[in-house]
DNA sequence: GTGGTCTAGACCACT
DNA sequence: GTGGTCTAGACCACC
């Protein structure tokens, strides 16, 4: 699982984290049952704070999606592909919405916003 | 010229209302050599502080918007229109850029996020 | 005696018209006796408020330059030419000696420094 | 990095702090990567309010000379070298520029100009 | 009246 | 610990 956080984005880094494991669930790259990198492990090799680390297993955990074992490790739970693909589409629709409403408030017709989307998917 | 604030919002109150007054100069509500009101009088009717009002005068001068003159007041720029709607063009194609980009991530083909949109649309 | 302002420009209106006095004195276009346009009829031609006039006559008085007879107007001071040239060189060394100082503080050597301002004058 | 600051001067504080940095950027004090004191470490030591220095920092980096990571801290820029010595030069010469145009409102001659800057550089 | 600066302190988010 | 935002209030300069 090849890991790349942007430092300088402002989305934060334990979000950024979060977002690209879920993703792996997704992508069928991580199966339930499957352990996580340890916390000091992936902290290391990302070069971030293991408390950051820390903080993406703890909210992956609080929406289901993996599991601590307290001195075992995290594992990616049963029903956690199910959970990703509902928050992913959630979060995309969410993402669409805001931008349509942005587009709206500025102006642009429901006919420009195709447009535009159909150039942006093009390129 | 309307303004209405979320104080609950993770957006900054003062980049709401430097979006809206970005957007009043757009819509033509707000015309070259306008008026802003006075830092105090917007701060009063919105309940926030001076301070935050100023900060969003302060940018939206140094990006070109406005211009200040001391004891005097804020203004709208003679350009501003044309920064303003080139502003917006930008900022609403990275939204959707970004969001195609996190769809296309989470597994979904363009026809499908063709689809999301044009329901998006209709609600 | 013409006058022009720059509302855009930093310096306030106050000391560019106080300046620009200073400037008649010492060209000899305003001599000892002469009057001073009235207050109201300055502030209407430059479109500039009245009480910006009265500051910039206040401060001239204060420093001698001209003087002013309640009821009648304001007059250029006999000793007015003297104070005029005095004034302004002193002006002239203090704006070289701070450009001077800020060069320095930014590592330029005071040959450097020479071979600028030739560039500059010959502009 | 040794600051100091002159409260009773007219130029505003957060602009004294942003020239002193860009100098320490200039001569080499602060190299690209380097991380500027925190925002309340250097309010402390200086004996100002954490705002004064926050708003330095904020104009430091909408100009690019440093950039800030939330929760990480605020370090120089890769390209702040060559911004920093291109800004002051303009800097210095706008200074030079303006002196030179109001020593010949006021009647120097470049002559005259040319000596004067002599004395003041042997001073 | 207007904007320009500064303060002291609060609360929150990120590392 | 760090930065990010907001507040309430002060004092000053300019119009």
């Amino acid at each position: 699982m090849n890991i790349i956080l942007n430092h300088s984005s402002m989305i934060p880094i334990y979000e950024q984290l979060m977002e690209q494991i879920r993703n792996g669930i997704i992508s069928g790259e991580l199966h339930p049952g499957d352990p996580l990198p340890s916390v000091r492990g992936l902290a290391g090799q990302l070069r971030i704070s293991a408390l950051t680390v820390k903080k993406s297993y703890d909210r992956l955990e609080q929406e289901g999606f993996v599991s601590t074992i307290h001195g075992k490790g995290t594992y990616v739970s049963q029903s956690s592909r199910q959970l990703a693909v509902e928050a992913n589409r959630q979060a995309v629709e969410r993402d669409f919405s805001a931008a349509i409403q942005r587009a709206r408030q500025s102006g642009l017709s429901d006919e420009e916003i195709l447009t535009l989307i159909h150039i942006l998917l093009e390129e």
